[in-house]
DNA sequence: TTGATATATTACTTAATGGTAATAAAGTAA
DNA sequence: TTACTTTATTACCATTAAGTAATATATCAA
């Protein structure tokens, strides 16, 4: 990371924002095993229905995740598994770091 | 990272949600090289006087850097080098992820 | 067509955050 | 003490984002 220009920076604080909510870590962490409906997600996470699906909007225009109709239901799939190894480092290292935030 | 609690989860988001501005990474990324007084900070981050400040309070309550006073000046340092894994990860990562956020 | 189910979107409120100017505080020197 | 420098804080504005209820859309079945 020796030389990186300001878009590059924009470009990385916008993969963390993303990040950056329990609630979609907790949907990235249950698609971890592998592609879910949008009802499986939501009961998973106990999230609200509009809230789910604003949730995966977010991952999908980061391209974190994409869906895939199956009859009436949407099925969501990890695209972009590197984003787990991210997943782990912050997971190891916000066991201390407890920022007063 | 098979079983993360909620508790967990909100500490890995509240780390990223650190990490998700520019400011903050241009930061980081310039003390990666050594400790650095506040004006230098500044300066090399073209930030304002008061925002720099906001910007450090941030990342030091987060412990994530640390200030030492040294006459009038205040020099701030990485306290968890860690980050740096995260943000090499996500800067490789975000390379093709672009989101339309 | 109607009805039922699954998902997405909209409108709205509330809370958090970044940037800035002005001010305060801390340290040093004279 | 006063004056100067450096950093921190406050008050304010504008923007963004999360959660929710209501509504819309899509797909299939009968």
């Amino acid at each position: 990371m020796s030389k990186v220009d300001q878009r590059q920076l924009t470009r990385m604080a916008n993969l963390f924002a993303k990040l950056a909510d329990p609630a979609r870590l907790r949907i990235l962490q249950t698609l971890r095993q592998g592609p879910l409906r949008v009802g499986e997600i939501r009961r998973n996470c106990h999230l609200k229905q509009a809230n789910t699906s604003k949730h995966l909007r977010v991952l999908r225009e980061a391209g974190l995740v994409s869906p895939h109709r199956e009859g009436t239901s949407v099925h969501y799939a990890i695209t972009e598994p590197l984003i787990f190894g991210l997943c782990d480092l912050a997971c190891g290292t916000a066991k201390q770091s407890n920022g007063k935030s």
